[in-house]
DNA sequence: GAGAATTATGAAGTTGTCTCATTTTCAGCG
DNA sequence: CGCTGAAAATGAGACAACTTCATAATTCTC
């Protein structure tokens, strides 16, 4: 029994108008087409589905479950070609989303609480599972941007810059280096550097200061929560060096102190990767331009 | 767009198998035919629904989105497709019964809970508001069975007897007509006659005593319920002619008195009707079956 | 970078579905 | 009762769509 979406349009048509004839007028075709159909749908169910001592025809007992399961199917149908319809005009689609970068659920999180309610016919999702292959998921089309501060050129891969930030030192308020005005590599070699867990290759501290001067922290300990991190470094524990809008709760708190590192002109900048088709879509638009507007909010911050 | 099944069963294919080739063994046709139809499928869609960049390919974001509703509209098909094979095997089925005889409620109950039990693929249901109509109901299909006691001589309608039962006069025990012996047609000529809301061709009362006779009752009051009808009898307000087995449960009781009518020898037969093509079915052979043994039950509390 | 595996493409063939023309069936009615 | 018209069934042929076959173009793997 091999049932096509043909068969349960023709049932529905037939229930819904009553007759061969009148459904063969609905679905465009013709009379005789209709009935060559349901005799070979009988055929392969290998039963009546229409009752013929009545005229104009109707459906039997089987024909009505068959009918039950067309209407619930057919409608499903229906709805996904309006999906397409929808996907096709950029008012619906999907953005899940993967960041390199920890601190970012930050901003990120407000920014898809304005977007869902724009584009609520737009699946919003953060896979943070994929962010170690986060390029490679965003090629293969596992997400559809990708939250990063190093911009690569890649084919078929559209960078949307969000906003600067610096990576800022952070200490407790009586920790020995609170009195240095600038924080360099060599500070850190004996101290306790915290960081988020993910590779060395994409921690600001690593890349811009630690490694370029060749210098090991005497230990590193990884922590998920940025509001951890901060605990930590408020009993002493250890040193970070986290993005400056990070900072804004916490800059003028009396129990830390900030510095700035390096030369303390270094400056980053934070990127939206999508795949260059989908660039163009109303709603990724939208997006990049929600994430510049919420970072405008942080960075206004700094100087309270 | 003109979505078919094979496209849904395609997409979940090569969902599952993960590329283009082996989807195309699992579904016994070749690779070409699958390379074209998915051609043809991202022309209608108006986008790919597959990443080409990987190798083997898998399903784009969109493609993604029609894999969900392959899936479930998939398995309801299957679904369809399994629950045929059981209306053709005889397991599965639809029971739906229509009465012309409101006191068959009485024992149909009983039989129906035994049979859902027994018979849990099968749709069972009482269709009241076709009883009217009941035979022509029962040709086109709109129930299954007729429980009737006025079986026709009409092809492709089988009536299976069920059992035998009596039309018994019954009043209060305080009524005038108490103390007769038998009840004739003239005995009601002065009386309250409580029946059914039925056409009177439907009713024993009158088919078989009081049209033979001529005889009109002085008042006729049509009642839905059967408790009700006693309950009027007890309080004197009328009087009725009740299948024996509805009596079995007042028949000792003091506040009423039960008579033979007629001759006293007056037989009626009850049987269930239904198509013929039906009749063999293994679920109707057990309905009927049932039906006479409960009934069997209520006969048997005659002699109590 | 060669070879294997995977997908794409073009042409030809086959299957299945539709239309057209006609017949059969059935309900309604004089 | 047979006529009449509408509805459904049937058969033959046309046609479109899907499939296969053969082969080219990619991409992956070692």
């Amino acid at each position: 029994m091999h049932l096509e979406l043909r068969h349960l349009r023709t049932i529905r048509a037939i229930h819904e108008t009553g007759g061969l004839q009148k459904a063969a007028e609905s679905l465009h075709i013709t009379q005789s087409a209709l009935s060559h159909q349901i005799k070979g749908l009988e055929d392969q169910a290998g039963m009546e589905l229409f009752v013929r001592r009545t005229k104009p025809m109707r459906l039997s007992s089987a024909g009505m479950r068959m009918l039950r399961v067309a209407e619930r199917v057919l409608e499903e149908i229906e709805a996904l070609e309006a999906e397409f319809d929808h996907l096709r005009d950029g008012s619906a689609g999907r953005l899940h989303i993967t960041l390199e970068c920890h601190a970012c659920y930050d901003w990120l999180l407000p920014v898809l609480e304005h977007f869902r309610r724009a584009w609520t016919e737009v699946d919003v999702d953060i896979r943070p599972g994929l962010a170690f292959n986060a390029m490679e998921a965003l090629e293969r089309e596992q997400v559809d941007v990708v939250i990063t501060s190093d911009p690569a050129d890649m084919p078929g891969i559209t960078f949307a810059p969000l906003f600067d930030y610096s990576p800022v030192f952070v200490a407790a308020a009586s920790h020995p280096l609170a009195s240095k005005k600038l924080i360099t590599a060599e500070d850190l070699a004996d101290q306790t550097l915290l960081t988020y867990p993910v590779d060395r290759a994409k921690l600001d501290v690593f890349k811009m200061l630690l490694a370029p001067a060749g210098v090991e922290p005497a230990q590193q300990r990884k922590v998920e929560l940025t509001e951890v991190i901060l605990l930590l470094v408020a009993s002493g524990r250890g040193v970070a060096v986290l993005p400056d809008w990070v900072m804004r709760e916490v800059r003028y708190h009396p129990d830390y102190v900030t510095k700035p590192i390096g030369d303390g002109k270094l400056k980053r900048r934070m990127y939206a990767a999508c795949r260059s088709e989908d660039a163009v879509k109303p709603f990724m638009a939208h997006f990049t331009k929600l994430a510049r507007t919420e970072a405008v909010k942080l960075q206004g911050n700094k100087g309270r």
